[in-house]
DNA sequence: TTTTCAAATGAACGGCCGTTCATTTAATCA
DNA sequence: TGATTAAATGAACGGCCGTTCATTTGAAAA
């Protein structure tokens, strides 16, 4: 038996992809077999080598179609203004985008380690290109005195690692809804940038209390 | 041939963990076999099983020592004192068990999935006692008002993200010292759970340089 | 010295692995 | 309609998997 219905080259391939992603998110790149993504898929084992050329090139491309979309995705956040505006704007996409592809996000950082070298590299590049969209906001922040940061690089991967961190415990049917975790993170992140009051010129009177108003 | 040379039982336990550990680390539970585990300790495959029942049990121990190991650690760093003492306290203990163990570290958060449900569920436990210690500190601080946070839960996790998320990027080698990390950190999470200055009484009259300041 | 036994060997078990490929099917093109 | 060809099959390849176990070894106990 060959091709039950229609023509499946645009159907398959994306199915292909989609299953990888799930069943290597949940179980890991090494444990997850091509026979098991083909059953999900609905297609024999063998069928799979239309797609991809081999297992390694199926979790690359999964991890390089990520970080391109998030890159692009970035891009067209549309993220401008002063450093603090800029901030918030990075912190709500990045929590937007991340908590949206859970499998994807645990997958890039899960399964690095089973890139050829080179691969690898690739990868590796094109995540500091977004950490470095980060640090930008943070030195202009640092440069114009909206921000106090001991050291921006690390407070770059301290953000970053703060907000990642969220998709390790938020669960959709829990008791916070994305939007509730979004504005609190964002007067988190400002606390943590040291944004609190608007500068050093004027004193706040209550800082507790103009911090706790942030969230919208 | 068999036993070459003294008796091994307290000598290649031991080995067999701390292969296990590292190789587990390196590569994913499920890319490593039993006979890469015996050939890293120098040993046949069926001698590990004089040490483990089975390849999960020998993952579930390592998780498991690792959760107990950090939990006595805390227990034993003698931290106590107003909120912000423990924090720092807290911040120093977390950085630096964390940056000494980085394989168990990877190892607990990419593995439980590997765990059977009721061993996952024992691991998850302990790592929730250990949140709860932190989360203790803020809400004590919250409660003095020494901290301004939106939601003590929420910003626990967001720190021991934080802290944690040093273990992906640090490199002993590299340009900063374990002690540069650390008091860069102590600083980021004062600011980040409102702690920048004494309290809401004493107004400050230059929050960049006391903040500045506080590294040692 | 002889006995005992912890510790390790090495072969064997059934089973699944990634990948290849000749073959078959069915949708599309002429 | 018949020819073409994209897509999928299913069997086969060598190889490694976790685990078991009868056997061998040699250090320690008697």
């Amino acid at each position: 038996m060959a091709r039950k219905q229609g023509s499946h080259a645009g159907i398959t391939g994306p199915k292909v992809q989609e299953a990888a992603l799930r069943l290597f998110a949940q179980h890991g790149f090494a444990a997850v077999s091509m026979r098991q993504i083909a059953a999900e898929v609905g297609v024999q084992a063998g069928a799979l080598y239309n797609y991809t050329p081999d297992k390694q090139a199926l979790l690359f491309d999964l991890l390089r179609d990520h970080m391109a979309t998030l890159a692009l995705a970035l891009d067209q956040a549309g993220i401008a203004g002063d450093p603090l505006t800029r901030l918030d704007g990075f912190t709500r996409f990045h929590i937007r985008f991340h908590l949206r592809r859970r499998d994807a996000v645990f997958l890039s950082y899960m399964e690095l380690r089973n890139l050829t070298p080179a691969n690898f590299a690739r990868i590796a590049a094109l995540r500091r290109a977004y950490e470095d969209r980060l640090e930008a906001i943070l030195r202009d922040g640092v440069t114009t005195g909206a921000f106090t940061l001991p050291d921006p690089r690390i407070a770059t991967m301290a953000l970053i690692a703060l907000l990642t961190g969220i998709t390790n415990w938020y669960r959709p049917d829990g008791r916070l809804s994305e939007a509730d975790v979004s504005d609190t993170y964002l007067a988190l992140v400002r606390q943590t940038v040291g944004a609190g009051q608007p500068a050093a010129t004027a004193a706040p009177q209550d800082v507790s209390l103009a911090i706790g108003g942030l969230g919208a």
